[in-house]
This record gives structure tokens, C-alpha cells and sequence, in this order.
DNA sequence: CGGTTTTGACCGGCGC
DNA sequence: GCGCCGGTCAAAACCG
């Protein structure tokens, strides 16, 4: 049973190709669905989905779902008897396996389809939601969004009030602390400073974005021997946009590339792909709203064009909350180094039990039973088993990074140039 | 000569 | 209050 959640899971992110009638479109059109940066493929469909089911405003949605365990328990029948078979046949004949294996082939293209239908299904899902379901603003995902934003309100004032609370991770939360305002003034101006770092492998100094930056200062910063270049954009007047550029301290190729703030001009062709990717991540992060996950999806997936895998990522070690889009770790080493998944504003609760945070933004428990189609396997390890394939699947990451960055705050984001040093930029 | 880089000084936040 | 640290300033040096 686990092995065919996790099947159930990868099928929807590994490298084939789909066919995919789309209703909404006149033909087929085929999607990579390797790319788990493109909107066909990011988590909010998951959660948007279990939303829509929870209200159980339309049946067809438990339809589409029924169809998704079918194909998985099929799956799972087949391959008893396969493997039953393979214990007994010792004595078949050659043309005995010939025919075995062109079932099996049968049986692939089969399960090939199903996985096509299922894919087919889950798009037209994710769109009629898109579509239909979160524009009209449905009253009880709101809800649910707004207990947990509450709820991460309540944690914000608590760093606030106690400057430092213990947690496992060992979070240090740093707030701007501008005199003229309150509390919930403290911890806004904290969240306008998020940014949006970039890792990537480079021999160069500097990443290549598209922009021109001026270099205004260089320091050594504690705990790398590897200085940290300050730029700033030259592009705009008064651009408040700045960089900061690093090798990493325990992988010298890996330059470590901190975006701040969204330019004020125009930018050409080349600068879109990065700016707009790292401006959607911070306005993500500020604002929370889900176009601005959106968007950074779009966007990320234009980037995933690159050969290397990203893996976008929230850290608490950084003084403001950062997004991190990691270009340089491949999927198959990233249970040696796992992404620093910190995030200041959230409970303890969420940070150890992602599951239950996922649920918490569907506004449920997650109904274990709902993918039970054979009734043999207990919630427990359904869980255990998703557990495992999510939080093995960097992938997890980003989406979390999109379920939690729609629960931040209520602010408007994008402008981040709320500090002291502003009007030195009109200098530039 | 104008723009950029370098680099020491400076400033503010924070912890002790 | 003091020291540490991250971030920025600004004058001098550099470069095309």
C-alpha cells in the first residue's frame, strides 16, 4: 500500500509526457508534467481540491476522485497477480513469459492511460477551481485561511513580545523595530523586508539577470570566508532594488545570489525571467495571495527550463524572511542536504507536522480514507506513507513554500523600501 | 570624463 | 554601556 501511494504521488510529477484533453480547450495538448513548477502540476491543486471536496457542493468532484482510486487499487490487484504468477511459473515455457511480458505491456499502456485520465481529471479540476470556485471567494476556504492567518498573527506578536521563543528549529526571528509603530506595525515592516535568494553553481562573481547593478560596498560577513557583495540596481532612478552576492561557505561553486525589493522601470527581455520570478517569491511572501503563487509558478516554471532542479525554500536563519530557490541541488542528493525549512511565523505545531498543516490550510483533517479504495490499509499508514513521500520529495518544499506564503499576513507587499536609507537612493 | 569599484568609516540593532 | 555584526556611505582609485 505504501508503494502505491508513492506511486500515486510520483505519477503526478515524474518525466512522461500526457496527452491531456482538455475540456476547456478545442484539442489535446501535451504538457510536461516533469516540471512541477508548472501550474498543472503545483500542490495548490491538492488543497484547493480537498477544499472543494470538504463542502461537497458538487458530486461530480467525487466522481473524478473515485476514478483516481480505481485506477490505483487496479493497479495494485495487477500487480499481486503478476507477482503471484512469477512464484509459480518456474516451469512455464519461453512463449509463457512472451506472453507474460506483452500483458505486462498491455497492462502498462493501461495503467499509461489511466495515469492520462487521472492527469486529464486533475487539470480540469484544478482549472473549474481556478475558475469558478476561488474567484467567487468560497466562504469556508476563507475561513479556514483566515484561522490560520489569525493564527500566525498571534505567533508574529508572540516573537515580538518575547524577541526569542525556543523551538526545536532554534528560530531567531529579527523585527524591525521602527519607534513610531505598534505591534502589528513591527512585524508588517518585518514581513516587507522579505527577499528572495537564489542559489545557483557559478564559477563567475555575479549571476547573470538581466540587470545592471552598481557595487556599493563589500564586507566580510561572520562565518564565511567568502566576502558579500552589496549592489545596487542602476537600471531605474531610485530603483530600490538591491542584491547581495555570496559564495556559499560549504560549496565555494554555489554563489548565493539575495534579491530585496521590486525595480520601479522597465525591464528588458532578459531581466524579466529572474525579476519577475524573484519578485513574485517576495510578493508571495508579503502578501500571501494566492495569484502571487501564482505567478511565482509561472515563473519558476520558465526557470525550470534550466537542467537543474529548483527547490524553493523558507529560512528563519536569515534576519527577514527569505525565499530560497535552489538551482543547484538535484533531486537525488537532497536527502544529504535538505533545504533549511524555517519559517518564523509559524506555530510549532505547523513546523513539525507538515501534514497537519496542510490540513489545517484545507481546513480539515486530512481524510486518510478518501484514497482507500480497498479498504485494507489503515489510515495510520496512509498517512505514514504520504508522510514519507512528501517530506522526502523536495518538491514538498515548494509547496509548502505556496501553502504557507498564502496564509502570511494581509499586507499588500512589493513595496519594501520602508527604511531609513530611501532617500540616499535619490542620490543614485 | 563619467561610471564603476574599492575600502575604511560610520550607523543602528541586538545581545551580554 | 560596550562590543559585535550587518548594512550602507562616500572618498579615492580605477577603468574604458
Amino acid at each position: 500500500m505504501e508503494a502505491r501511494c508513492e506511486n500515486m504521488v510520483l505519477n503526478s510529477l515524474d518525466g512522461h509526457k500526457f496527452a491531456v484533453n482538455n475540456p476547456h480547450e478545442n484539442g489535446p495538448s501535451l504538457i510536461n508534467e516533469m516540471d512541477f513548477f508548472s501550474r498543472n502540476t503545483t500542490m495548490i491543486n491538492p488543497l484547493t481540491v480537498h477544499v472543494k471536496q470538504e463542502q461537497q457542493q458538487q458530486d461530480w468532484v467525487h466522481q473524478e476522485l473515485q476514478l483516481n482510486l480505481n485506477v490505483g487499487s487496479n493497479h495494485t490487484t495487477t500487480k499481486r497477480t503478476n507477482c503471484n504468477d512469477h512464484g509459480s511459473s518456474h516451469t512455464n515455457s519461453q512463449s509463457a513469459h512472451k506472453a507474460e511480458l506483452k500483458n505486462m505491456k498491455r497492462e502498462n499502456e493501461g495503467l499509461r492511460s489511466m495515469v492520462t485520465q487521472v492527469n486529464e481529471k486533475y487539470m480540469y479540476l484544478q482549472r473549474h477551481i481556478e475558475e469558478n470556485i476561488i474567484p467567487h471567494e468560497n466562504i469556508n476556504s476563507v475561513k479556514m485561511i483566515n484561522a490560520v492567518k489569525e493564527d500566525t498573527k498571534q505567533s508574529l506578536l508572540e516573537f515580538k513580545n518575547n524577541s526569542r521563543v525556543d523551538s526545536p528549529d532554534n528560530i531567531d526571528v529579527k523585527f524591525d523595530s521602527t519607534k513610531d509603530v505598534g505591534d502589528r506595525g513591527a512585524v508588517e515592516a518585518s514581513m516587507r523586508r522579505a527577499r528572495v535568494a537564489v542559489r545557483a553553481q557559478s564559477d563567475a562573481s555575479m549571476i547573470t539577470d538581466g540587470c545592471q547593478w552598481r557595487k556599493y560596498g563589500q564586507k566580510m560577513a561572520k562565518g564565511n570566508p567568502c566576502p558579500r557583495a552589496y549592489y545596487r540596481c542602476t537600471m531605474g532612478v531610485g530603483c530600490p532594488v538591491r542584491k547581495q552576492v555570496q559564495r556559499c561557505a560549504e560549496d565555494r561553486t554555489v554563489l548565493i545570489t539575495t534579491y530585496e525589493g521590486t525595480h520601479n522601470h522597465p525591464l528588458p527581455q532578459a531581466a524579466m525571467t529572474m525579476a519577475s520570478t524573484t519578485s513574485a517569491a517576495a510578493s508571495m511572501l508579503l502578501s500571501g495571495s494566492k495569484s502571487s503563487s501564482d505567478y511565482l509558478n509561472r515563473h519558476l516554471t520558465t526557470l525550470s527550463s534550466h537542467p537543474t532542479h529548483l527547490t524553493p525554500t523558507l529560512s528563519a536563519t536569515a534576519p527577514f524572511p527569505t525565499v530560497t530557490l535552489d538551482l543547484t541541488n538535484p533531486r537525488s542528493d537532497h536527502h544529504l542536504r535538505q533545504p533549511p525549512f524555517h519559517f518564523p511565523f509559524a506555530t510549532n505545531s505547523m513546523i513539525n507536522r507538515p501534514l497537519a498543516v496542510l490540513g489545517h490550510l484545507t481546513g480539515q483533517q486530512n481524510n486518510a480514507t478518501m484514497y482507500n479504495s480497498d479498504g485494507q490499509t489503515s489510515d495510520r499508514e496512509l498517512m505514514n506513507a504520504a508522510t514519507a513521500a512528501v517530506t522526502s520529495d523536495p518538491q514538498f518544499m515548494t509547496a509548502l513554500v505556496a501553502a504557507i506564503g498564502s496564509i502570511i499576513g494581509n499586507n499588500n507587499g512589493g513595496d519594501i523600501s520602508h527604511n531609513k536609507n530611501d532617500d540616499n537612493f535619490k542620490r543614485y
